[in-house]
DNA sequence: GTGGTCTAGACCACA
DNA sequence: GTGGTCTAGACCACA
């Protein structure tokens, strides 16, 4: 499956399930209507407590992104895609912005924090890709 | 001061004390033998139990960051400024590289990524999106 | 404390915690900005397991109407009033509307119900109250 | 046929199949010795699983209301009448006064309860808030 | 087989 | 002391 979990990276791996769903349905891996893994089948492949699973299902339904069906098991909701879309968009841009403000509050300059970046997704990607269809930022990342 | 704490970013208190002592020590303003603010004051400063900012003074220490003074409070050792300069590179690549890997994992493009942190860069530094061409900012890192 | 708890009685324990904490908030008993009993403190005392306490704290956080506050406690958010009435209202309509349904569906007449209603409540509250302000009821009730 | 599930309201499914018989049973609609609709053929039309609905016969023979009579079916014993008349009164007694002291617990008075209930009954009968002074309604339980 | 609830108990961060 | 997270494991309703 899609998950990957890291348990010590401070992120509560409840959470980490949560995010994992929700990115799942924002690219369309999961689709309204389908069925999720189980929470036996889940816990068992990741190595997580059954309970830890179904509380991240539980916040998910809680969201309306999950629907429980009973005794069959639980699917993505109709109006999902459009909540993880959203959702997505907003937990990263969170991150996102609360690295980069630590990254600038540290003393690295814009243009470091570019490089940085620049560097870490090429890393990421394998490749050097244009990084942005921007030219200028791809610009500013090549000069600084 | 220059600490800025976000109780609920998931990082952990003492933790975020803990990163900022040695950004302020790699960006030069905490120098070598110069005296830290006092658990107490920065407790009141911060809003925080003392306990905390006590454990990550603790933490310093260990790391050889920081050294006690008996009767006069705890300095920056001699030996920290590359020790945090290699710290702050090692901590905000590995921050980034998690969120950017997360940003992937959830399916952006790495152009889309890429414009997502030139925006914030841009909105977090009050400058047009041409993230870092400006001399000024190239020209303060290089001289502190 | 003001808690009732009936472990049998088909409603979930940690479900029964969130209706009577609304309630209590509702009724004015708690008030925003009280700190709530601890989760030990009211488990102990209800002699219920301390996550079923948490479970209902945390529904009831998501909901907006506790707030976590670290190393403190949870208190009554500012704007939990409101939510409560509404909560309440809602609430108990909706299982009113669940038993008169099944007891007229069960072949009940309109009078037998209301003559069972106001024996009830009569019971309830160990007097025979003007049941309602409004003379046409309290009429009915009398007369059926 | 009379039944109507709602399997989202808090009563175990096969606990308001058992409830819904005896309810049937005391208004008339099934009579002692009367065959009662098979267990597929339930299954079917409330779409139930079978198990379910099996698991509600099964108590409702053990409760001495149903005989299964061999390659027929389940009737509805003799002595079914004053047994469910007896259990009618009890179940809807007991929710009822669950329901209303609830309603008082949750700080209503006696005359707002009686208020939603008249509200609630009038809505449910489509007729107007005076309760039961109807006679045609009295008259219906009389001859049943 | 499925999810939902509950208990018991450990460990962490924080005040 | 406070709440938050996680594990382990039981039992229930339902398919």
């Amino acid at each position: 499956m899609f998950f990957s979990i890291d348990p010590s990276n401070g992120v509560a791996i409840y959470e980490q399930v949560v995010r994992q769903v929700k990115f799942a349905v924002a690219e369309g891996t999961l689709r309204p209507g389908q069925l999720l893994p189980s929470v036996r089948g889940l816990s068992g492949q990741l190595a997580i407590n059954p309970n830890t699973i179904h509380r991240a299902f539980q916040q998910l339904q809680a969201e309306g992104i999950l629907l429980s069906q009973r005794g069959v098991g639980l699917t993505v909701a109709q109006a999902a895609l459009p909540l993880c879309l959203e959702a997505r968009q907003q937990l990263i841009s969170e991150r996102l912005r609360g690295v980069l403000a630590e990254a600038l509050h540290a003393g690295l300059s814009c243009a470091q924090v570019a490089d940085l970046v620049s560097g870490q997704l090429a890393a990421l990607e394998g490749k050097v890709p244009t990084v942005a269809s921007d030219p200028e930022t791809a610009a500013t990342e090549d000069s600084s």
